[in-house]
DNA sequence: CGTTGAAGG
DNA sequence: CCTTAAACG
């Protein structure tokens, strides 16, 4: 059993104190006024919430159903001696109050890459202190917005924040680790957004983005990890006609990714499982899109050329609800 | 048992689904990277949520254990023939999820007056429409602002909105209800504010409201019912001494209150109750004010003092929970 | 639809 | 502390 807090039960009813002194009970007088109901102005709002929760937060099974061991040897011949797991949590408070600390203690990876913390540092809760890892938190100037976070149980060679770009370093969107053999890099994408208004601004990210990494390919490998927000191919999202003009498929984006793994970079799950349909990292909370599992790869482990043998495998933990993103996992033998 | 409406139970927890196909369980690798955790920026803030979710949200007892009727007799020597309940709902959808409007049918009061709906009409739930009941709706312009409604189960000769003035007309702070022998008010009056920021726009309502309610006071006796923003005398709160300069105790607001009294209204429960300490109709709902019955009299019953003799009983439905204000009844022989 | 901060109480 | 709307995804 995962370990369960202690939280309140939150039984939202009219409460009534357990004092009452007057028991009396008798019949209410008859009241001369009677009553017609028609002529008032309707409300138009149907209910207060729809139908039921969201299937979301709810256990269905427990953590211990999950295989977090991989037994896959990469195309050297040798077993992972590195696990990287990478979740985009979209608020990790909301995250810790589903316990989802329960499922990356579950995973126990030598590396955990968050995205979309959405906390300020001083606001983060004792909850995201993980006992046996390193932790990392670059957040945003703009409270509750972006952010991300590096757990490691090895301490990196060195720590950076950002990539030396004003814009971008202030909505805490990239963490970079140096490692002895590798460089580990965290990412947020910018969204393109409702409309695409903020299209121009993600195009600019992929150019500074790609320039700064093949920077540090020179020296070391690279890993990069995240929610890249795009699905590059329309095997990577459900419905590809319908969101052609929509934020994280459009041409632009798609365009970027290929330019980005042309500059040397293998995306790991595709060339593990080149025709694998229906896997998908995000869903919409609208519609009970996940339930349907009407979804899109969003979140991504990217790797430089000269490791992409050292791939053990990359698994995708859609039983792993919390979020709109599920977490994905890198074995990897380096 | 008081009708429980069907409700999701918020399960808040990482699930997982239950179609895990991959059951093997191997020990993880042996890991050559060792932890030890020291240096890392430390959170700051204490813990997701304090301990435990406030009483205020779960159900001791039930409605059944109140006695929502009168016996006493007026001074004339009549019982009641008219009940009227106020309430501060502090946000009329959070009432409704914890179940609010089963009080109010429980208490199946004549009439109904609730301040701070805090919702627009095109946002109004289907559970605001009460069988048996008419009932009008007065919104502020700002949404989740202010707002009063009321419930009635005899037609009014006549719904009015506001008092004829801008300013508060577009706060949605009162409903006047005239039926064939008095008139009935429900207000809720302007907060003074932090640091008194905004009594002079309450002392401006103090005015006008007084002025619009004596012109009233002419033609039919007035009920007038709501949260008052006051606190009149040092009985109608816990702690006088430290209050004198917040919000709802100023000499200002009390001198408000007395001055308008003295144009001729009763305050009902006074009137009945002249020395009973301990009996509010508001706390705080910081550090848990009403487990500790550190409170506040701010809503009230006045009348004309023409039908002061009328009055049965006032009665403070401390025991109801949902908000941060408590129901008042008037129980009234017209 | 769900998370977040900000205003208001 | 608690409710709400607005921004963002």
């Amino acid at each position: 059993m995962p370990p369960k807090r202690n939280r309140a039960s939150k039984e939202d009813s009219v409460r009534v104190k357990n004092d009452t002194n007057t028991k009396i009970k008798s019949k209410a007088v008859s009241n001369k006024r009677k009553s017609n109901t028609d002529d008032h102005e309707e409300p138009t709002a149907k209910r207060v919430k729809k139908v039921a929760k969201p299937v979301l937060n709810k256990i269905d099974t427990d953590l211990n159903e999950i295989n977090f061991d991989c037994s896959k040897l990469n195309a050297i011949g040798n077993k992972y001696n590195l696990k990287i797991s990478s979740w985009n949590v979209s608020g990790i408070r909301a995250v810790i109050k589903k316990n989802g600390m329960d499922y990356i203690l579950k995973e126990d990876a030598d590396i955990v890459a968050l995205q979309e913390t959405k906390c300020d540092k001083n606001k983060l809760p004792e909850e995201v202190k993980l006992k046996g890892y390193h932790y990392y938190f670059f957040e945003s100037k703009k409270p509750g917005y972006s952010g991300v976070a590096l757990y490691t149980k090895e301490k990196p060679v060195n720590i950076k924040y950002g990539l030396d770009n004003a814009e971008f370093d202030n909505e805490g969107r990239l963490i970079t680790a140096e490692y002895p053999n590798f460089y580990l890099l965290n990412a947020y994408v910018p969204n393109a957004g409702q409309k695409l208004v903020t299209l121009p601004k993600r195009l600019k990210w992929n150019e500074v983005f790609k320039d700064y990494v093949k920077d540090l390919d020179k020296k070391k490998p690279v890993i990069i990890c995240g929610d890249l927000n795009v699905a590059h191919q329309e095997i990577d999202l459900k419905n590809p006609k319908t969101n052609t003009k929509n934020a994280g498929f459009t041409k632009e984006e798609r365009e970027g990714m290929t330019d980005f793994l042309d500059a040397g970079f293998v995306d790991t799950f595709r060339a593990l499982y080149p025709d694998k349909a229906d896997a998908y990292t995000f869903w919409s909370y609208f519609a009970n899109a996940r339930s349907k599992n009407i979804g899109w790869r969003l979140d991504y482990f990217l790797v430089s050329k000269q490791i992409k043998d050292n791939v053990c495998d990359n698994v995708i933990r859609d039983e792993v609800y919390g979020s709109d993103h599920c977490p994905i996992v890198l074995y990897i033998n380096l």
